[in-house]
DNA sequence: CGGGCGGGCGTTACGTTATAGCGTATCTGT
DNA sequence: ACAGATACGCTATAACGTAACGCCCGCCCG
């Protein structure tokens, strides 16, 4: 059981989904009922979850589902910028950020617990663009995810 | 067909499995005749090759093999060093460096002419490293992935 | 020499992740 | 109401990856 994974209170799944909600209204985008749900069970996941995953739950929720139901939804949520995808699980965890802005992401994975924790360091950004313009490379999204023990598991192995 | 894959000329392949086997021998590691294949396979491949397209050639150059087969020698040659595994594209990569020293990995990835391009760049690095030891998390392996539209591509995309 | 051990490989079977393609329904703007 | 675009249901299949078992062979030690 991952440590470090807690879902959100209550409260503040309903205002992320709230927001969630303005955000694509804003846009014209629409967050229908599979892709809110979907959403909404990323979120109250608390750490990634794999697209089939999401399926069964789907599936527990709403009786219905195949994988191209849940795929769709991703993409959209990824577009949107509501989720990201953690590409060396082949799992998906909600935006830590509001979605105003599109952001590179950053993550540590941790290999004990499961959990993944996104940050956005400037100075990787500026060192990834810098390499790029120096060989003339149009930059359309970059991944960092680093793999590690995070400092709850450290300690506890040390402990 | 990619642009910029181009198959490395015969010598510099014989080198460069020369010199995989001096590096193999050096450390005890066994470089049998299936994982010399599939580096060799790998080297003349020039871009990313999946491990089923792996298989396939694998089949066609020596009649045998099932999925371990490859995965089994793929593991080996990762640990060795010898080649990358690109996240982002479930497919594998010759390591452009010696494999004496373990070193972050680092690609530019063209979407357009699938071409990967391997750098090592101090500053990400060291940026990760700082964020990293900044929340006590212990740096396992770090996955850089940068994607977008290289050079060559972009100029034909333009002119 | 021969017995035990470990690594490498063959094989079967299966699990997991992802997409193609096509038809239907629903929504939107005019 | 109509036309076009978007969303969704469904079947099927592609693509990627691993578990588990047994055999064979080389090596080391007695």
């Amino acid at each position: 059981m991952p440590a470090l994974a807690h879902h959100a209170p209550a409260a503040e799944l309903a205002d992320r989904l709230t927001r969630a909600e303005a955000a694509c209204a804003q846009r014209g985008a629409r967050l229908t009922d599979i892709r809110r749900t979907v959403l909404e069970l990323i979120l109250q996941a608390g750490e990634p979850i794999g697209a089939y995953a999401l399926l069964d739950r789907l599936k527990d929720k709403s009786g219905q589902g195949k994988p191209p139901t849940v795929y769709r939804a991703l993409d959209f949520l990824l577009a949107q910028g509501l989720i990201h995808r953690v590409e060396r699980l082949n799992a998906f965890v909600g935006c830590h950020e509001e979605a105003d802005h599109p952001h590179p992401v950053q993550f540590l994975i941790c290999g004990e617990c499961g959990n993944v924790a996104e940050f956005e360091d400037q100075a990787i950004g500026t060192a990834v663009a810098t390499i790029a313009s120096r060989s003339g490379f149009v930059v359309k999204r970059s991944i960092v995810e680093v793999e590690g023990v995070c400092a709850e598991c450290a300690t506890l192995a040390a402990g």
